[in-house]
DNA sequence: AAATATACTGAACAGTGTTTAGTTTCCAAG
DNA sequence: CTTGGAAACTAAACACTGTTCAGTATATTT
């Protein structure tokens, strides 16, 4: 009989409201507006009823963290796919810088916020958070089979390249370029240099 | 008549006496235990008292990161400085990299977190916080002017180096390489070639 | 010594994550 | 159909958080 299956749909259609309402909640108010009361407010259930689906809250910014990580995922595939690997890596920069900026609190829950990563467990259960990354290792590897790319190892240049956009990144997000070293309007112009430099720099 | 400056001193004693004890919570226990009557209780306050001398717990952050600020820059002065600019840019970088692992929670303050920045008037304030970043200038500076380095704006070139080095010790931090594409074993090692990696990149 | 200014606090308010006891809703067997 | 039991849901409480305010005790000035 289909009726346990039924029960079944409808908890994982219950997951779904939730984190759906969150991840509304994140974009739209920002990180510190999500409680679990708001969301239960939203979703017009008991706060209490949200312990039936997630055992606490860390979990459940795990999943909401899961539907950001298929947000970056989807605007990756989007990329126009070019032919020369190095071209792509340009792309994939873009599209990342693009993505964080867009969706600032996303981009803090998936790689800055500390919260969520409590709920992982021993290992797996990140899958998805590595599928952008797997698309920029094999750009890499691409790159190097091609020579266009000053690095040996795929996985030092995937972590490096990750590593030098995400810094700047992050520390621009969370306004850690104060105008005493840097003029407010001179931000912006001085990271697109650094942008484009590192790239150059690692082009043979 | 001195007692005017005897009040000034007793409130500017009360001040370190809170951001003492604040500071020192950050290192033994973590922020998330970092609470208003947490920092009363150890310095037997009542926790109303702490509002007469901070307008919120803001405020307070930014004189506790203040304080982190000076560990870091008095830090950067034990640095046994090198002829060569280069070789001090490198031992910079292994300062900087060593103080954010010997103190996660005080560089999560720093250069992280939300909370602080909030209260960070309109200009200047952040003082303390460029003088690490000047040492790093000021070397660049110097790497140029004796050719050592594929950077031709100081600038740029410290912004660069210093979000390279903040992402991936970021990304560490807060847990981001997870076993998925990465062994646990192997981080460590990963991150040492990228760091030798990028030096190596960026030296002429 | 009286008046005033300063320093401090107890108690409350509104918010948070979370748990528990109790209610309502639903499904299957008698 | 009715009844028993499981499943879904919630009101209320607990222990915490940052913050405010009325009231008290202390110190200084007149």
């Amino acid at each position: 009989m289909g009726i346990s299956e039924r029960k079944e749909r409808e908890k994982s259609e219950m997951r779904k409201r939730i984190v759906d309402a969150a991840v509304q909640m994140f974009k739209d108010e920002g990180y510190e507006k999500v409680s679990i009361r708001n969301i239960a407010d939203k979703i017009e259930y008991s706060p209490a009823t949200l312990y039936l689906y997630y055992k606490d809250k860390d979990e459940l910014l795990l999943d909401v963290q899961r539907d950001a990580f298929d947000q970056l995922n989807m605007a990756f595939q989007k990329i126009p796919f070019a032919k020369e690997p190095f071209k792509r890596l340009e792309q994939i920069f873009e599209n990342y810088i693009r993505f964080a900026r867009e969706q600032p609190e996303l981009y803090d829950l998936m790689f800055i916020m500390k919260a969520p990563m409590n709920a992982v467990p021993d290992a797996d259960k990140w899958d998805n958070g590595d599928d952008a990354f797997d698309v920029l290792k094999k750009c890499v590897e691409d790159c190097i089979a091609e020579g266009v790319i000053r690095f040996t190892d795929p996985v030092v240049g995937a972590i490096s390249i990750w590593g030098f956009v995400h810094g700047l990144l992050s520390l621009d997000l969370k306004c850690r370029f104060k105008p005493t070293h840097l003029q407010t309007e001179q931000i912006a112009e001085v990271l697109r240099q650094a942008y484009r430099n590192y790239l150059d720099m690692i082009h043979t």
